[in-house]
DNA sequence: CACTTCATATAGCGTTGCTATAGGTGCTAG
DNA sequence: CTAGCACCTATAGCAACGCTATATGAAGTG
């Protein structure tokens, strides 16, 4: 099985990559195997791609594209948080199902460099976060909690990856899903005495208003009067309760 | 600046690769490399030590007693719950003061193989767990939720991590402790009554956060801030939607 | 045809983790 | 005292790694 079919070798090289990681029962996966699977030698890799961490951004960046459209498809459903508990779904099912790309994708870290799928994960969930904002039912801006619930995420997806498959107990992923969403929620109404329902509604308030306001563009104030308002309302809107 | 001191090579090895370790800036760290500084030669290592893992797992464990000394000590508060949010602290203050260390300890995964230091942080975790499950204070079973909270745990240790130092906000991990926390605990009462009517638009969002601002006025702003911001919400209130 | 530009190949550099083999050291037994 | 036996360490080198200096081919343009 190779491909050294009519396809240029870029594509080749990419599919070979993919196909290796995806394979390759957590051993590394070395340059010479996909030259070689590729059809092509070494310094074809290299222009093209630059360095092995290029080729693989690149194979990662399609099976991110793969990941997103799937999600993108249904996400218009009338539940924000209905859509943010899926998207969370797909996540670690993405994960599972090619260990090997997740873990070049989201187990590559290293200090001070974010991986810029990361980025691109996070203002997806963010994007989601903002609908349940505009919704009244967020608790804390959209962004912090998009970081929050994504860290989870991750976090949730390494640890089942980490186990040997048959081991892999999902409830684990639906159990800390529910916390975070929970956590980040409106839903909530906690007995335990009304210490932040005064405050917090002035928050969940400026929150909402916040995302509106970046979703459909007011022209009631200027621009110069809109960036000052906008700032006082992060400023509102992430008062700590604590 | 080296170990040929008149230590046995077995520790020198264990304190060449901690140093080097702790000080290589994410870069990868040889064999040669540490066998240099330790003033050995390769076999050295691999007769005391097996592999390079090998050696790299002793100096994890060394790290890990210490890491986890620090936690035994103050441990017996009165109050489980908050031993365990100082415990999350306690690792993610290690990660970010170790990051090179934390991440061969946690962030070396491979499908299907489970770091031994998992396990163990995992047991740690469920023995906190337990006394407050004994206090009655617990809703799901201390395993369960020892694995969810270090999933979390980690999931943020390593977010932060992939941030560069200035950048770094602990709120994050702050959130994402409470939320976990709060959704194992038995402090909670979700009655998942009255949907709010989801009709929510810039409009809507601007009078609940002007009503609520009149009633409970916020001290994140001046008070001649607070005039102005007013007075543009105002205005905002009482345009017709576009 | 001459010329540039892009794409691929030959060959090899320096480094990696690791090891086959052998030599040195200190101990106990005869 | 010496022979033998573990234990520990060093010399030297293998195979594989990521990557590249250099050269060759193909394709388009004047």
């Amino acid at each position: 099985m190779s491909f050294d079919g009519q396809l240029p070798p870029k594509t080749r090289l990419l599919r070979a990559a993919a196909e290796l990681l995806a394979n390759s029962a957590g051993a590394a996966v070395s340059t010479r195997q996909i030259t070689k699977l590729a059809g092509v030698t070494a310094p074809t890799l290299y222009h093209h791609f630059g360095d092995k961490e290029g080729l693989f951004d690149a194979v990662v960046a399609a099976g991110f594209e793969e990941y997103v459209a799937d999600e993108r498809d249904f996400a218009p459903s009338g539940q924000p948080l209905e859509d943010i508990r899926r998207m969370w779904d797909k996540h670690v099912q993405f994960g599972l199902k090619q260990p090997e790309l997740y873990l070049v994708m989201f187990g590559n870290i290293r200090p001070g460099s974010r991986p810029v799928i990361v980025a691109d994960a996070e203002a997806l969930m963010e994007e989601l976060l903002n609908k349940a904002a505009v919704a009244g039912q967020l608790n804390v801006p959209p962004r912090e909690a998009a970081r929050s619930i994504l860290a989870a995420n991750v976090g949730v997806t390494l640890m089942l990856i980490a186990e040997k498959a048959p081991e892999r107990n999902l409830e684990l992923s639906a159990m800390t899903r529910d916390a975070m969403i929970f956590a980040v929620s409106t839903e909530q109404a906690r007995d335990n005495g009304a210490e932040d329902s005064g405050k917090s509604s002035v928050v969940v308030a400026a929150i909402a208003l916040n995302a509106a306001l970046q979703s459909s563009h007011s022209d009631q104030l200027s621009s110069s009067e809109l960036k000052l308002f906008l700032e006082w309302l992060h400023r509102i809107s992430t008062s700590s309760t604590s």
